[in-house]
DNA sequence: TTACTTTGGTTGATCCGTCAACAAAAAAGT
DNA sequence: ACTTTTTTGTTGACGGATCAACCAAAGTAA
């Protein structure tokens, strides 16, 4: 009854309610304003807190295990990291078992620019996730892996 | 109680589970998928596509209405009405009342290409809602919204 | 009227995300 | 051993998103 009721009504759906367009809006939103906390109190891009939140929560890392923890773009990637070695911001020594790859860690003037920014972004965090009752929580992460696994299938189906 | 344990988790909350993060990566996905759909079933953009949907719920509207409703970007979406005046997709007629504005509306032929990736979308759309229950819908909407709100929130105080 | 502000739309610059091509090393298959 | 496939990382190209500058028209206020 519910299922058909949905059918319906979503042949008249405005964009405003389609869920890909609502969740593109909030992800617009929420990472502009992201890039701007970064900016504003380390001077970071979004990409670079990313790696530096990966190096805090598995220590030493190459790119290749960020990538596959993340599904982060390698080129993408690769290029935020020449970025931060450049700057000072993360060491790159190669790898003793592996001579393609490099292992990444934080310099010292690395972590003294990721605790500028990590207060910000953790009270913000806190910020959103309290926004949410703990049933709404897991309801939006239970919906968000969801949507993720129905995508998989429709391309699967392709 | 469920509060004062989500603040300390959050200290050591890896990448992965992280709000925008997540958001960021469906979003994504979901985009990329749309974006092949439309490609293959009518040659269309995703943007493209957002401005059909505008001109099918809405009827005849001007380019600055749409951004009213959507937040759309509205330099992206000039691009967008050139191009698809340009492939005769839509027609644009001087307003009658405001000298600036032009008012977009189907031509037969983007009739034609729409109703071509119509089936389509909305039936990834009802795959999409109905890998959901009615509760964690509303859930994942009202989740949206309160995100929305605290980033507003957020922007504000700053 | 005449000035000032707001709105509608176009354009250019720039940045970010995605994809494909590639070289070097490693792993797997024979 | 040697050939083939996979993995790692870099780079270039391209399209999409964002932002600011700008012009023309409308609206507002004096």
């Amino acid at each position: 009854m519910a299922d058909s009721m949905l059918d319906e009504s979503i042949l008249d759906m405005p964009l405003e309610q389609m869920v890909t367009f609502r969740v593109s809006r909030l992800h617009a939103k929420m990472s502009a304003q992201a890039s701007n906390i970064l900016k504003n109190s380390a001077g970071i891009s979004l990409m670079q807190w990313r790696v530096f939140v990966m190096l805090e929560t598995h220590g030493k890392l190459t790119p290749a295990a960020i990538v596959r923890r993340t599904e982060l773009d390698k080129g993408q990637l690769s290029r935020a990291i020449k970025g931060m070695v450049n700057a000072g911001l993360i060491s790159s020594a190669p790898s003793e078992s592996d001579q393609r790859a490099h292992v990444i860690d934080f310099t010292e003037k690395g972590l003294e620019v990721f605790h500028l920014a990590r207060p910000h972004m953790r009270q913000r965090q806190t910020r959103l996730l309290n926004s949410m009752t703990a049933a709404e929580r897991e309801a939006l992460f239970g919906a968000m892996e969801k949507l993720d696994a129905v995508v998989d299938e429709l391309e699967a189906e392709q």
